[in-house]
DNA sequence: CCGAGATTGTACCGATCGGTACAGCAAGTC
DNA sequence: GACTTGCTGTACCGATCGGTACAATCTCGG
């Protein structure tokens, strides 16, 4: 039994949840009714779009949590270790230590990639351009900066998928802590 | 119009790139049947098993490449920084720079992770066996050498979500070749 | 207490899902 | 040329897919 949600904040993270641990094709309106404790009347009544709109709102409400709690404080902040270590410390929490996969990451393997394609390569690049420009202030050159910040997306998609496939969240802590100090070595 | 398929053997690798590209879920009888040129009665002629069958005779199949062109030569090399190289070099090709997904990490992702989970575990466990093995021998302390396999598979599976994510196989090369140097750097 | 709008469950739609049954056909063997 | 054996296309199955229609219900200002 799944207490009903009773309005649209509450309804987007059930979403998520769903299409994190089915993907989208696999997350069918049955399992979502199940999820949300919503029957498929009151589920076309809140997104008449259907399940895309579904998954297009569940993406933009994860791209506006990540805006606000990992890209701006990686722009403006003035003190690139901590801004890097706060990010860290919010991924980790975000994806549970390697427990929760990444939605973004997982459609873009997907077969609905194309449907989603421009909100995934948004996210991914507005990440890369923000933790690049803390790296560049910590004194790094803008080719390197760019370097580690884009070898950090892929340590952090690299450790989702290699905890998830070994079962194993220790894969994701260690990959975590060791991409930290590279991002914080002094330039090579 | 796709040339019919004469045995078994070619039968695999078309079903891989079904699988690989539309998922498991994603992968529907109609999809294998044009990209095989085979209708559902040859299909269930050669795997009675359906689906399934069809999906653990890939992975089989793919792990038993891995296992002669990756694993193998990694255990037996004697030149740890050769082996590196070239395992380095087999992957590049067998992933096509980044233009090709690793189906081990995309069915672990998927909603059908569980029917496949050992089959998965056993693949990336056996990968990061041999190569931590190949790093023992180039002098590493076993933890660092565990340490830095592991950081391989999760780089070389990130760097392929994030290749197809932006749809920019350039990072996958970029991460391949600071990977490279990381395996091979000498101790901390 | 009433009416209006928001919300809900349910019946239903055509399409497609994975899978089965089976008749037909090709090719070799005796 | 009969007979087996391996392969193939096709019709069909029940289940489920995403989505629609709509009447019943709830909620709440007036």
């Amino acid at each position: 039994m799944v207490k009903p949600v009773v309005d649209r904040a509450d309804l987007l993270p059930r979403l998520a949840e769903v299409f994190r641990s089915h993907g989208y094709e696999g997350a069918t309106l049955a399992l979502i009714s199940q999820a949300t404790g919503l029957g498929k009347g009151s589920l076309y009544h809140f997104f008449p779009g259907g399940k895309a709109q579904m998954a297009a709102e569940v993406l933009a409400g994860i791209d506006s949590w990540f805006e606000a709690n990992i890209f701006a404080p990686l722009r403006t902040s003035d003190d690139p270790a901590r801004a890097v270590a706060a990010m860290v410390g919010a991924v980790d929490s975000y994806f549970q230590s390697g427990h929760r996969m990444c939605l973004v990451g997982v459609i873009a393997l997907g077969a609905s990639r194309d449907i989603f394609a421009e909100q995934v390569q948004d996210y991914f690049r507005r990440w890369n351009d923000a933790l690049a420009l803390v790296l560049r202030r910590s004194g790094l050159s803008a080719s390197v900066a760019r370097r580690r910040s884009a070898d950090a997306l892929v340590t952090i998609q690299g450790a989702l998928v290699l905890a998830r496939a070994l079962d194993d969240s220790r894969v994701f802590g260690q990959a975590m802590a060791e991409m930290t100090t590279r991002l914080l070595a002094k330039p090579d």
